[in-house]
DNA sequence: AAACTATATGTAACCGTTTACACATATAAA
DNA sequence: TTTATATGTGTAAACGGTTACATATAGTTT
């Protein structure tokens, strides 16, 4: 390994010399600051990030803390983090947290310990973990907080048109899902389904799921055309939970969006290539990951935040599990 | 920030005393440990991993690279790779190289410069990037290589089989889909497939694709019926392009799978639930990162490794997009 | 009783950086 | 000419751990 000694030898000056021309910091001569960056050049050097790290006790790391990259909306959020963190010359240090708080402890216990500058949270977990004795900035992703600064979507409204857009396209029976207990933003949603559905005047059914899980979300399904068989619309909690209801409505033989209209939420990529293609409730998942990311930064350089929660607008995606509705009626 | 010199104190023993109970080495005195342990506690104490890797020259890190997370294979190598990784005490510094050179040099870097002790890449670039004088294990994942472990599906036969499969429920003008040259597993595929078809007595074309993105694979696949309109068998180089086609023949009123049959390859998660359900070469995405880890973790711990290269099985998956074949006949 | 060995602990050097401080020289202001 | 200021560079002390080495005591062998 080439240390900053051996530039600082092989350039005949002293290694802190060579510090000052690498960071740019205090004065030095230009002819010197040639023969160092020569020297840098011929050793192929560069600076040991932990020395650095140990010293300024502040590192290039991040923390991304997901629940679980293999759901299908996280991936776009981790993309849009990434994306952004490297374009400020911060590194990923990465973990699945499973919802469970042991895990997630454990992941926000090594981000300390290696010096992380900040972290990325888009956890939702029972037993709320305490990021209070936490030194570092943390912001939020995916889910509201007062406390700290956060990036969400607006569930409440998303919840709000979910229910408008069916019942404006005719659904009178319909069954609403609430998401897990413990994920706030699936609560938000709804709220504001629930809100739009109670002030109206068509019958309406909560159904509870737990889990975000494809394959408990096929019981669900299944569940629910036992128990309502009448239903003829369904705001589910997320898209793939719409996905499985959607499979078990066509295994059941009912036209959709005829018989029976689904929206789901969050439009994740798959959901435009189902058949039909789901409509959906989006949420900008890229450009949540990407604003997560700017914040942190934001908060880590000290800047002035205008905004602690930055709420990401959510959009009515209309594809085929929705009828179409006249636009002059 | 609490260091062991607080423990020390608190304790009132030495560093390196406080050093051994925590390391388990040398000799200390049960007492002592007590005494330790509990000003430990008492402190919350724990140990500064970039000190340590400052020393030790050695961290608990290690380097993922993957070319993109947000395409669907990829979530699920990664999260086999991390559950492995943390089991093994191993946190992930992660990157997508987008299989862009200089994106992947920068990262490998940065992954030397703090002190990972290994590196898993999924990455397959053109002009090679040189990960020759690297001083630490890598394995290749995704990928062959000669001169490095690495943890593959076994393309060659998966293509083989996806022919035989596509021949024997009767596809007779055949398409064969040629993905990126620059990746070598689609290149595997290609020659798999292409051995079986040019041995056999049906018609088939070659169309080479150079991307894996959708919106690509969504131009050719209108350009694949545009040239060969009497295709009544489709090879595709992954279940993205396999999904593009089957919505374009879909769009164009083909029956699937009488008019024609498609076959992908990976088994993304996604393809079960298209309509209809893809029939694909499975890959097991999550078991190959998960053996990459271990195949990673054994060479650092100087393991004798049996096998450099882990060649992984590769099923076919009978959906709906093929036939029914007479198990009779 | 002398010589070993095992147990127990402390001192200080070291890992590769950064930076406070000291020192030197050149230039400008008095 | 003296004094102040800007420029340029080096020495050495940190940062928070680990560990080689020294030292001390207790128990075992001869």
């Amino acid at each position: 390994m080439v240390t900053i000694r051996d530039v600082a030898k092989k350039s005949g000056v002293s290694v802190a010399t060579v510090s000052r021309v690498l960071n740019e910091t205090g004065y030095v001569h230009e002819d010197t600051r040639k023969k160092v960056m020569a020297a840098v050049e011929e050793l192929k050097y560069s600076p040991n990030e932990v020395a650095r790290s140990l010293f300024k006790k502040k590192s290039k790391l991040i923390g991304l803390l997901l629940p679980d990259i293999t759901n299908p909306f996280f991936p776009q959020l981790a993309r849009g983090v990434e994306d952004e963190m490297q374009r400020e010359g911060y590194r990923l240090l990465f973990g699945n947290s499973d919802e469970n708080a042991e895990k997630e402890m454990d992941y926000l216990n090594t981000f300390i310990q290696n010096n992380v500058v900040g972290i990325i949270s888009a956890t939702n977990n029972k037993t709320k973990t305490n990021y209070k004795d936490l030194s570092i900035p943390v912001v939020f992703l995916d889910r509201t907080s007062n406390d700290y600064p956060s990036v969400y979507a607006d569930g409440k409204e998303g919840g709000r048109i979910a229910a408008d857009e069916i019942l404006k396209r005719g659904s009178k029976r319909i069954t609403l899902l609430k998401g897990p207990a413990h994920i706030q933003p699936a609560q938000d949603r709804f709220q504001g389904a629930l809100e739009v559905l109670s002030q109206s005047s068509v019958d309406f059914h909560v159904m509870t799921t737990t889990s975000f899980a494809f394959e408990d979300a096929e019981k669900w399904a299944k569940e629910l055309f036992a128990t309502y068989p009448d239903t003829d619309g369904v705001l589910a909690s997320n898209d793939i939970v719409a996905t499985a209801v959607l499979h078990e409505a066509l295994r059941l033989g009912k036209s959709i969006p005829e018989d029976l209209q689904i929206i789901g939420f969050d439009d994740i990529p798959q959901s435009s290539l189902l058949f039909p293609p789901l409509s959906t409730i989006r949420q900008p998942a890229y450009e949540m990951g990407k604003e997560a990311a700017q914040l942190l930064v934001k908060i880590m350089n000290k800047e002035k935040i205008e905004q602690q929660h930055i709420q990401m607008p959510v959009t009515f995606i209309d594809r085929n599990t929705t009828r179409k509705v006249d636009t002059n009626g």
